[in-house]
DNA sequence: ATGACTTACAGGGTAAGA
């Protein structure tokens, strides 16, 4: 039985991220994904694609709805979710209103607010694409209080293209002048958890090397010398509901995949730990029974 | 080592990624 379908009374979320390096040249295996995986809800990043090139129908035959920010030859993001249609609260970080990138989209889905976020590389720094990655990041972590502030159950997922930490490298000696490792870089996404967000994967495996990213250079993914920078935050309202969390490596070593492999997490129903009451039964109308077959 | 690989856009070679 799927780990994410244990019965009614335990219904649970699978949610991941996944830059995908072009929705176009890659829908195949993002198909192919789904369909073996078959993740609940779905941040995407790095499409590639204009919102006409977005590839709505096939994904809406995976059963899949999608809201999406696309954008031309670069950047792009979705959420997609299964058996629903995400409900779009906001597309576009706030704080700069002259920043066309598309790099941030949040949706309501099954009872979540989920942002899904592609922060900018900022190499070569440093430059003035450094300073934009630090100047975006300012604008998340000042966007991320409210959302923590807020009540809701949030996820922050995405493509953060920061190195928290030496644990989260292969070997940093051939990457010290990359922004993704900058003291600079580490030090926002250190204020950000400061706000009291969980790093899903690091809380469930303190002491795992973990990686999401694996470069096409030097057979770095043969070698499995890896990179985690893909992230999923929780807030302290969903941090309870944390069951697992993990990446979809089998992904990353299919013929002409993506840099990055899924990443992702299982959600509780309910809270773990919390003693409360239960919460009302979920409204599941358009959420069919465990349907699939294991592939 | 302005490197290596890979894509988008275009229809060659540049920009960008991380």
């Amino acid at each position: 039985m799927p780990l994410d379908r244990v019965g009614p009374t335990m219904a649970r979320l699978k949610l991941a991220t996944y830059n995908g390096n072009g929705i176009k040249s890659r829908l195949d295996k993002l198909l192919e994904w789904l369909g073996r995986e078959s993740p609940d809800i779905v941040c995407l990043q790095e499409l590639k694609a204009e919102d006409t090139g977005f590839p709505r129908k096939a994904l809406r035959d995976a059963g899949y709805g999608a809201v999406f920010v696309g954008q031309k030859s670069w950047n792009g993001v979705a959420i997609l979710a299964k058996d629903a249609d995400p409900i779009e609260v906001r597309r576009g970080l706030p704080g700069d209103d002259k920043d066309t990138q598309g790099r941030y989209i949040e949706a309501a889905v099954d009872g979540l607010l989920v942002a899904c976020l592609y922060l900018p590389n900022g190499n070569p720094q440093p430059g003035p694409k450094f300073d934009y990655k630090l100047a975006w990041f300012e604008r998340l972590i000042r966007h991320a209080a409210t959302l923590q502030k807020s009540g809701h159950a949030v996820v922050l997922a995405g493509d953060y293209n920061v190195i928290p930490t030496d644990l989260d490298i292969y070997n940093t000696r051939s990457w010290l002048k990359d922004a993704l490792l900058q003291p600079a870089s580490r030090e926002c996404y250190r204020r950000l958890l400061a706000q009291g967000w969980t790093d899903s994967i690091r809380a469930l495996h303190p002491d795992e090397r973990i990686y999401t990213f694996w470069d096409y250079f030097r057979q770095h993914w043969e070698h499995n010398s890896g990179l985690r920078i893909d992230h999923l935050l929780l807030n302290e309202t969903l941090a309870p509901r944390l069951v697992s969390a993990g990446v979809d490596t089998w992904v990353r070593g299919r013929p002409g995949a993506s840099d990055h492999a899924p990443t992702w997490i299982v959600l509780d129903d309910a809270p773990r730990k919390a003693v409360r009451k239960r919460a009302p039964a979920r409204k599941v109308a358009k959420r069919a029974p465990a349907r699939r077959a294991k592939a």
